[in-house]
DNA sequence: GTTCACGGTGAACGCTGTTCACGCTAGGGA
DNA sequence: TCCCTAGCGTGAACAGCGTTCACCGTGAAC
């Protein structure tokens, strides 16, 4: 059988989610698509080619349209959801999205669809830009860690790095890391996103900050 | 001359300088130190115990005393200030703290200092690692990009991946991205954690947040 | 004065991404 | 109907990578 462009990169998706990013070798996925590793070549110029089209293809539909009933801080936690949900469906996809030297189209659009419920906020474009990309610094690093500690061992690891730094097991500092590890990821990276979506608010132009907006976003 | 582990690091770490982290091998290393990449593994069990040691040096001082006469935020802004310099002192600095498994002494000092701060500013143990965590992401993120952009060719990449991706040139999003470009990229750090920050300062427990605090960080 | 721990050597192993001369085969033009 | 060309796949090779291992020299301690 014939073997096309879009077949490699699905082939090396699922070859990323059997093996990880660092088993997705070249002779492998030659082996997944029975075929040899040259052969690869054909469709790609080089392996990091092949890894931007597989971070693009995981961030279809990321940046599709946004319900327009939304408030924009909704609209862009939504978006960061979507982002958030898209790194998880694919082992190690953070980390292949965060390698990734040129943004395809689907990176493209879902950072354009940030920018621009930025913009239309009222944002400064190089604003809505600067606002887009840290949140997305934020949820690429956070997803990162999440996938990398869903492959560890045990959960005690951090508990024990601590007790070789130093810290007292009873230290109150030392017993909240205890209780973050064991607290569910993705409540904890709403609540960071929650979080850094408050202060792009509060930085918002001042006509379009609702009166009770700012007020309302609050935790325990 | 006898080999010492900190000889290896500090080797390590001017040829990092010299040749960037794709260009650090370990017979590079060991050329730059005179002698054979084998006698490397007697300081170091494999080269990522050695990226370990060198991201952990990198972190030096970061995690030092900050002064008490500082608000909390200003504290916090001061220690992510020091991260960042300290990620950009070396090249490519900031990946290879991003890739470190196991962090180190001084990595753990940066990271409990800042928990520290929000503890003493009456966060929830958990809460001050979760807001630790996620402006370390935000700062190792924009950094990365920083140091990837700064050995890029010229600065008009971004804008022609915009029209690759089908965004007209004089589209107000196109051009807020070249300004943007443009822009100092230190300015646009410190811009990205002062509003991260004040989202965290939003999230604070009633008490400790002055009544005049949460209005005077705001940018025009 | 002998021993022994330790740092360094040099060659090798298995693996990686990538290249290249060469076949095969399917499909369109004469 | 035949040919021919474009494009995909082969298989072997190359250079480089991290890592290992048997061996060697030296310097300090007993």
């Amino acid at each position: 059988m014939l073997l096309r462009r879009p077949n490699v990169v699905t082939g090396a998706l699922d070859l990323l989610d059997a093996e990880g990013l660092d088993g997705l070798t070249m002779r492998r996925l030659g082996v997944a698509l029975d075929v040899q590793a040259g052969a690869l070549y054909r469709h790609f110029p080089n392996k990091d080619a092949l890894l931007d089209a597989m971070a693009d293809q995981l961030l279809e539909g990321v940046g599709a349209p946004l319900p327009s009933d939304l408030s924009w801080p909704d609209q862009l936690e939504l978006l960061g959801e979507r982002l958030h949900t898209a790194l998880l469906s694919r082992r190690d996809g953070a980390r292949v999205v965060s390698g990734t030297f040129a943004p395809g189209p689907h990176t493209m659009a879902a950072s354009r669809r940030a920018a621009q419920v930025l913009t239309e906020a009222g944002f400064p474009p190089n604003r809505a830009w600067e606002h887009t990309f840290a949140v997305f610094y934020f949820i690429l690093g956070h997803t990162i860690e999440e996938q990398a500690q869903s492959r560890m061992p045990t959960g005690d690891n951090w508990t024990a790095r601590l007790a070789a730094a130093g810290l007292d097991t009873d230290d109150p500092l030392a017993m909240g890391l205890k209780t973050l590890a064991a607290t569910n990821p993705s409540e904890r990276f709403s609540n960071g996103l929650r979080v850094f979506l408050a202060g792009i608010q509060q930085h918002a132009p001042e006509a379009v900050v609702g009166p009770n907006e700012a007020a309302t976003t609050r935790d325990s």
